[in-house]
DNA sequence: CGTTAGCACTCGAACCATTAGAGTGCTAAT
DNA sequence: ATTAGCACTCTAATGGTTCGAGTGCTAACG
């Protein structure tokens, strides 16, 4: 879509202006603007061209004009001028990161806080997801005489538990039996195939100890099962109560999506490679119509790899989000990558 | 305080219909209640005295009564009448529990979910306090060649874990050690007295393996810090917005409180034994007043004892909140105590 | 003497009508 | 092609009026 020059310039300078104030933009406005020297006049006849390509709209005839989803659309994918991080952003992430990075859980739940502080938006953060991730380690560990715990961690460095009770005592010995079980038979296996029939596999296998063995393999399933759905973290959903488009019945709305994280996770983990936007109207939501979502992912060494996002309103400073995202998603995969990624190269 | 029976029931009443509605009560509503046969004159003329009480309010000359702070706070501690859980609310709870209860921290996230949805405001519960708990065991499980996970378990069946990463590899033998070091100085030890100072003083007293040893520590240490910071989950804020005193510019306050978890905890943590009511008003936070907290705790086997509270208006159904607060706690107790505590008497 | 009907009074909410102003589209002049 | 000028439209704000809910008081009633 080629519009021209000065038509570009003016829905840029409406983008901006709206995403300030929230308010519709109008002629006068926008000619007071430094870098268009256009009479109000001049700048009317090209916004009425721009309102028949469907790039903007009127709430009522007697208001300024308002851009589209379409030229939210349009501006995001090739009218915004992509901008350099903020030095002194960077200087401040650069800053808190370390103080967060002991601990890859840790790094995940405090990274959509520390976004959403800077952008003053709401952030969300995925584990990195265990597809095609292997067990690297599983261990029993007791926790009273008939309850342990079956802990595993996976090759993308998520951690899974879960507590398991028995009707006979582990006794160290047993213990030792269950260890090993799990470290010659479960370990390296890829997260995915811990289905039931694999666990049913694996006891049958095990005529003689079938019977103690099972609700350990239960346990094994159930700790796999929850690695298995990415997690999802959010920060700053308060923020987003500053924006009149969310105030009154729009807020529960929000929230309300905000709450069901199975979905917010499929639907930024889905995204592509790269940072990319979503609008409300753009995933079937008409009620979440003033709504967007910036996603990008961070990497781990291999192809596993989580998500994080920006969630605000429609009007946001794209520019600024995507340097600020893509900032931080770059430094989180590298921290993330240090500390999981074993270093077998050296 | 006695008022009389006459006002205690008309106090009661408009109690009761302004947590319907959350307008103001008025002399004829009131008359047209069921269980009161007066004529709104003589309730007028009741109602003159519980103003002069200072238990009830008018918005403004020509509305309705509202119930002050204080007349909630005599309602709670003196006049409400005390109700079973509704069987069918008791039949749900013991239906969706089962599910949720196959491991601690599961049963802690989701047990707030379900009270919220129970109750219809929000609720929220927090990890059992490990102040008194001690470390029920403690192992090291590496998750590569150089970096391993301490993993330790409080007597409360909180489980904390810690990434570390050293500068040599950690082989078998190391792990060993490092294992055997765990099992017999940190094994048993209060989680309180995990300081800096005792870690290193264990440091000092393996002169020949302290350069080895003291990452493991520093993690070790980190881990309890972490157990000991009682978490709090919460669930079901989103209900909170369909309350007009929550709605504008109160919705923000409200959620910006509810950021604010290692405050919460506290706050509903240090309450005693049994359930209580705390009102904004009451905790020093003028810009809560419209908030109310009802408390409650759980109590596993020892003096170990977590809390769940409900989040609301302070027109909250109190009668109703109590019960199912009280049902819920218990049952919760009595899992968890089921999951964590060891059967040694038998 | 407690209770109640009756009534004047108060005050906010709702409903106009009016106005002010922001922004537009069109036309004619530059 | 640009822009000044102007009539036009529509919202938001303002102010006056009405309506009704709820009150407090007084006087009548059982």
């Amino acid at each position: 879509m080629d519009i021209g020059e000065r038509k570009k310039k003016i829905l840029k300078a409406i983008i901006r202006a709206y995403a300030m104030t929230g308010e519709p933009v109008g002629s006068k406005t926008l000619s007071e603007y430094l870098d268009i020297s256009l009479s109000p006049a001049t700048i009317r006849n090209e916004m009425v061209g721009l309102d028949e390509l469907g790039l903007l709209e009127q709430p009522h005839t007697s208001a300024g004009r308002v851009p589209t989803q379409l030229a939210y659309r349009y501006y995001i994918d090739q009218l915004m001028t992509k901008t350099m991080i903020d030095p002194e952003v960077r200087r401040y992430i650069d800053s808190i990161l370390p103080d967060i990075s002991d601990d890859p859980e840790r790094l995940l739940k405090e990274a959509p806080n520390l976004l959403a502080q800077i952008t003053r938006y709401a952030a969300a953060a995925t584990t990195p997801g265990s597809d095609q991730a292997t067990i690297k380690s599983i261990q029993v560990m007791p926790t009273g005489r008939r309850t342990a715990l079956i802990i595993l961690v996976t090759s993308g460095g998520v951690l899974g538990n879960k507590l398991f009770r028995c009707d006979f005592d582990l006794t160290p010995e047993l213990l030792r039996v269950i260890s090993r079980l799990l470290s010659e038979r479960v370990s390296g296996v890829p997260i995915a195939s811990v289905s039931p029939a694999f666990v049913q596999t694996l006891a049958a296998s095990l005529p003689d100890v079938a019977l103690i063995v099972s609700p350990v393999l239960i346990a094994v399933y159930e700790a796999a099962r929850e690695v298995r759905e990415a997690e999802i973290n959010l920060g700053g959903q308060v923020n987003l109560l500053s924006f009149p488009e969310f105030g009154g019945e729009n807020a529960k709305l929000l929230f309300e999506f905000l709450e069901k994280r199975a979905e917010l996770a499929r639907l930024i983990s889905k995204q592509q490679e790269g940072i990319h936007v979503l609008m409300g109207q753009e995933f079937g939501r008409p009620e979440l119509k003033d709504m967007s979502i910036v996603t990008a992912h961070y990497a781990l060494g291999g192809q596993n790899r989580g998500a994080i996002a920006v969630i605000g309103p429609n009007r946001m400073d794209y520019p600024n989000i995507v340097a600020n995202l893509g900032y931080l998603a770059s430094a989180l995969g590298k921290l993330l990558s240090e500390l999981l990624v074993d270093p077998e190269s050296e």
